[in-house]
DNA sequence: TGTACATCAGTGAACGCGCGTTCACTGATGTAC
DNA sequence: TGTACATCAGTGAACGCGCGTTCACTGATGTAC
């Protein structure tokens, strides 16, 4: 009977949770976020993060995440919305640290790919997970975790005009259009890394460093 | 009972199937694969991919798929298989279409996206499924189906090879190399135009011949 | 020509699992009177 | 100051589902004698 309730309920390698004092439940929101995050960490694979999975790494009964998530999809939606927020951060960490807007424009793309290799399980919640249903039933979270996503684009363009006013490159071709060219083929790398770990792929950052540089018409300094 | 046994073995949709004659058994394993394929064309998630979805359609008991395959894994090995030969004989046939080497790479870049774009399951299972599995454990099949893509990937080679020796494209720069870049770029666009479809996408033919231009340097005609 | 037997192409019931979601509940802590 | 009540943070059992895999089996067709 013992074992039974710790399957069903229990992280087995966590202490017995307590409950959150009067009026601090919201916490336990937090803590469903860090448990899912913690998973996806893990696994690599979005699609171990279940609910149950979630409430059992969390300690709680699978049934408290009800008390604030809906449902499964818009607990998955909080956990993207936090690994936007983190890739944003990560990818303008690197920008500022460089003064060359040419090699801040580069730095930021290779931030973006080595978030998506070091974290594949909140990479893949970000841009290969298919969540119709959000996108379809909640239109606000959609909305939400979109606009974090046009922040990260957003933050691109700039980037690449940057270039352009400082000369670095032709402002012959559209800022935003040239940011979707490196956005994709930026995706593409990361993603068929973590797909098809087993191909013999070369080096990662010379491989940006070109895509970036030709794509954008950036030239060696 | 009668209806359990219909949701049990049988595709309500189509006629009961007469087994095999003898010694033709070996047909099953290609109707498999169809169904496989259906269901795949049909549902642009990998994961509907079930043992049981595909006897289901197939219309025979699930217990039958052993017959053929020791297990879900090899029966998704085989479908990808199929597919991987299907993306290159489409290529294969967009490349042939055109008579300028460099019309010709970027006719063939197109069919590649075009293939994606138009199979989503299809394309899915071959580049954004991990099955680390079959990559562990079945080292044959594994071979057999990454070979496949060696093939596409080295036709990607051959014609950019061609583009240098009409003198299209710089032979400064490795082919080989440049491949690389130009599959990674053209996957992360069919990938990220899969998985955000609500994303306002340019249209993808201009974006495909832009990217490719621009990777491989080859300037308009 | 008849019959025993082997082979072949499948079937059907059952297993244990993890899943999302529902429902009625528990027990501690604060608040109104 | 004491007590009834409301609120809050969670629990536990149960549901029906689809899944991969196992096991013993069935029934038609060919073959050896």
């Amino acid at each position: 009977v013992s074992t039974l309730r710790q399957e069903a309920n229990h992280n087995p390698t966590a202490g017995r949770r307590q409950r959150n004092p009067r009026g601090q439940g919201g916490r336990l929101r937090t803590e469903l976020v860090d448990a899912a995050s913690q998973i996806l960490a893990e696994s690599h694979d979005p699609n171990e993060l279940s609910l149950r999975a979630v409430a059992r790494r969390a300690g709680i009964a699978a049934t408290s995440v009800y008390l604030h998530f809906n449902n499964v999809d818009e607990l998955a939606a909080a956990v993207a919305e936090r690994h936007f927020g983190e890739l944003g951060r990560a990818i303008a960490r690197a920008y500022r640290a460089q003064d060359d807007p040419g090699l801040a424009l580069i730095a930021g793309c290779k931030a973006y790919c080595r978030f998506g290799i070091r974290h594949p399980g909140h990479y893949r919640i970000l841009f290969e997970v298919g969540r119709p249903d959000l996108a379809h039933r909640r239109q606000d979270i959609q909305r939400l975790s979109s606009s974090s996503a046009q922040d990260v684009l957003q933050a691109l363009i700039a980037s690449i005009e940057r270039c352009q006013q400082h000369g670095l490159v032709s402002s012959a071709s559209d800022a935003a259009q040239v940011a979707l060219l490196v956005w994709t083929a930026l995706h593409g790398m990361v993603s068929l890394r973590l797909n098809r770990p087993s191909f013999p792929w070369p080096p990662l950052e010379p491989m940006i460093e070109q895509t970036v540089r030709r794509l954008v018409g950036l030239h060696e300094a």
